[in-house]
RNA sequence: GCCCUGGUAGCUCAGCUGGAUAGAGCAGGAGACUUCUAAGCUCAAGGUCGCAGGUUCAAGUCCUGCCCGGGGCACCA
């Protein structure tokens, strides 16, 4: 509808000006009308005549060249257009049946694009952070399949380096050896538990004690021959193997209990860091690369960037090195349109230099690669939430305190508000800073959050359940009723803005007004047993619709009955 | 020191490519209701948009400088 109006407006201005100038169209409040545009104000200069007059004119020849609109010149020199009953009602019902594509023509029809995010390390645990780029990935995986695309997500995570060889020492302290036998002891319900206890007690050798730390230091140089080797059935590699299969698993269950899409390929650093050598190998001859201090560095800081070391003196590589390989293995697997990476903002500097140093061999896929990132997640008033891991906040820690508030809050235990409660808190914000998340405003009912739109959902729900039959019925819209179809009809272009810039919050703040303006029309008119009940049971079906709908979209369930 | 981020109501946040009176929720205040789910609704109160300049018919939004918070600056990821 506003892609409509643009051109209509733009052709009035073509035929009485005979130019051609950028029309933007905007949503403006309800006492000016639906639509508003300022092409007159931005025209007075060129045209060296008061914007009011020019607004007028092109409102004149709006007016009578179109029959479902009318505008209005107001202020000035807006132009307010109001949007007829009659196509306003339409819209609604495009909606509901969908055939509205949310402007896929010029958003992502038609393109492949792989989403990498989450990215937990193996033999670690998952902590809030991932928990965080877990749900914004799977959100905006989404959006973009509903503006067209064909998505792929895909799991980058760390199967080498310190951090495993760390895990792998504290996992062979407690069997006492390298007995990939006593591993059985370990109940399945506890191995999360047990290798993060493990990675705990490496870390602190690795610390506290040199001797020890040497051992590491030899355990991550065995890890990184073992893959080398192919090595699977050593005493050591069996232990390796079988640990990390356990972390996948884990992982996995937690996607599930998160209730978020699958992966479509899990990337081992493993696989992208022989890639990556070669590359840096190649690249330190052709002089991309150079040496410095006996490590392989690149040299940011002729781009304005850091240097960055890519291996290290030890001959080892870096992240950056694995990262390099793993954006042409994503590559020759998908050959994408589009390639986006969801992490934290810690990082933004470091991808910077990889995707300088990735420019020199592959251009093409750089281009294409895009980083998105957002910030940390810290508690109100910077207190403490106490974690039995330490110092760290777990994914499982901010589960298990919005389950709890939940609870004292309803004295109910209901798994799909918890989930809704945490979704919504940390997707309604715009992504790129820091969250504040507040266990309690999380799951109140009364507020901004994801069970007061369960609700709002599942009470419209009762009235449609409690009617005969549907039908449709166009009678005129009353002043509420229009609200609340205005609203619904701002679908689309919210889902598509969400989309293009690829920020869920927009989606967010649009259900939670509309939601707002459906209570509202609520409280204030009856539907069953109502004079118009036909006119307004469609009207409450369309909106119970697009709310589990955008919904969906955030992958919060909207149950029917709460 | 350099680079990136952010600074909007007591708290947590929106504010789309500059537009008409800066919007929500929470907390605190007031109210309506014999009715389809009150986990709701209505009303009032609450703001030098970090500070100072500049550009513009128009600046929370763009430019410059400064102040404050967070992050990053080579062998960690």
């Amino acid at each position: 509808m506003k892609n409509q109006l643009q051109e209509l407006i733009a052709s009035c201005v073509e035929r009485t000006y005979q130019i051609s100038p950028l029309v933007t169209i905007e949503r403006t409040d309800d006492n000016f009308g639906d639509f508003s545009t300022n092409v007159a104000l931005r025209l007075s200069g060129e045209l060296q005549e008061v914007a009011k007059t020019i607004a007028e004119t092109i409102a004149t020849e709006f007016n009578n060249s179109s029959k479902d609109f009318v505008a209005s010149v107001a202020g000035p020199g807006f132009i307010n257009i109001r949007v007829g009953d009659s196509l306003l009602q339409q819209t609604v019902s495009d909606i509901i049946e969908m055939k509205e594509n949310y402007g896929t023509d010029i958003l992502h029809s038609g393109k492949l694009i792989v989403v990498e995010y989450s990215d937990p390390n193996p033999f670690k645990v998952l902590h809030a952070g991932h928990l965080y780029t877990t749900l914004v990935g799977d959100t905006i995986a989404r959006l973009l399949e509903i503006t067209g695309a064909k998505v792929k997500r895909v799991n980058f995570g760390g199967d080498v380096g310190l951090h495993v060889a760390r895990a792998m020492w504290g996992i062979i302290n407690s069997l006492e050896g390298e007995y990939p036998e006593k591993l059985k002891d370990v109940a399945k319900a506890d191995r999360a538990t047990w290798m993060s206890n493990c990675y705990v007690q490496g870390n602190i050798a690795y610390e506290e004690d040199e001797v020890k730390k040497a051992e590491i230091v030899a355990i991550n140089k065995k890890v990184y021959e073992l893959h080398d080797t192919s090595d699977k059935s050593s005493d050591f590699a069996q232990i390796y193997w079988t640990c990390r299969q356990w972390s996948y698993d884990g992982f996995d269950q937690v996607y599930q209990a998160l209730e978020v899409h699958g992966f479509d390929t899990y990337y081992p650093e493993s696989m992208t860091v022989n890639i990556g050598k070669k590359i840096v190998e190649e690249g330190l001859m052709k002089g991309v690369f150079k040496k410095s201090e006996g490590a392989v560095v690149y040299d940011g800081e002729k781009d304005g960037l850091h240097t960055r070391v890519f291996i290290t003196s030890e001959g080892l590589p870096t992240y950056e090195t694995k990262d390099l390989g793993l954006a042409v293995v994503k590559w020759e697997d998908y050959k994408f349109d589009l390639s986006l990476m969801i992490t934290g903002n810690d990082i933004i500097e470091y991808m910077k230099v990889v995707q300088a140093a990735s420019k020199h061999f592959y251009p093409e896929i750089t281009e294409r690669t895009k980083h998105i990132t957002h910030g940390l997640i810290k508690l109100p008033g910077g207190k403490k939430m106490s974690s039995r891991k330490g110092n760290v906040l777990l994914a499982e820690d901010i589960l298990s305190a919005a389950k709890e508030a939940y609870n004292s809050q309803t004295s109910q235990v209901d798994q799909s508000a918890v989930l809704a409660a945490v979704k919504y808190s940390f997707l309604k914000s715009r992504i790129g800073g820091d969250i504040v998340y507040d266990p309690d405003e999380s799951v109140n009912i009364l507020g901004n959050s994801g069970p007061y739109l369960q609700y709002a959902h599942a009470r419209a729900c009762s009235i449609v359940s409690k009617a005969a039959s549907l039908s449709s019925v166009d009678y005129e819209l009353d002043s509420s009723e229009r609200l609340l179809v205005r609203k619904l009809s701002m679908y689309p272009e919210v889902m598509r803005l969400a989309a293009a810039e690829l920020m869920p919050h927009h989606l967010c703040s649009y259900l939670y007004e509309l939601a707002q303006e459906f209570n509202s029309f609520y409280e204030s008119n009856r539907v069953l047993g109502d004079s118009r009940e036909a006119q307004r049971l469609t009207l409450v079906h369309a909106y119970t619709q697009v709310l589990k709908n955008g919904l969906s979209v955030l992958g919060i369930q909207a149950p029917e009955k709460m």
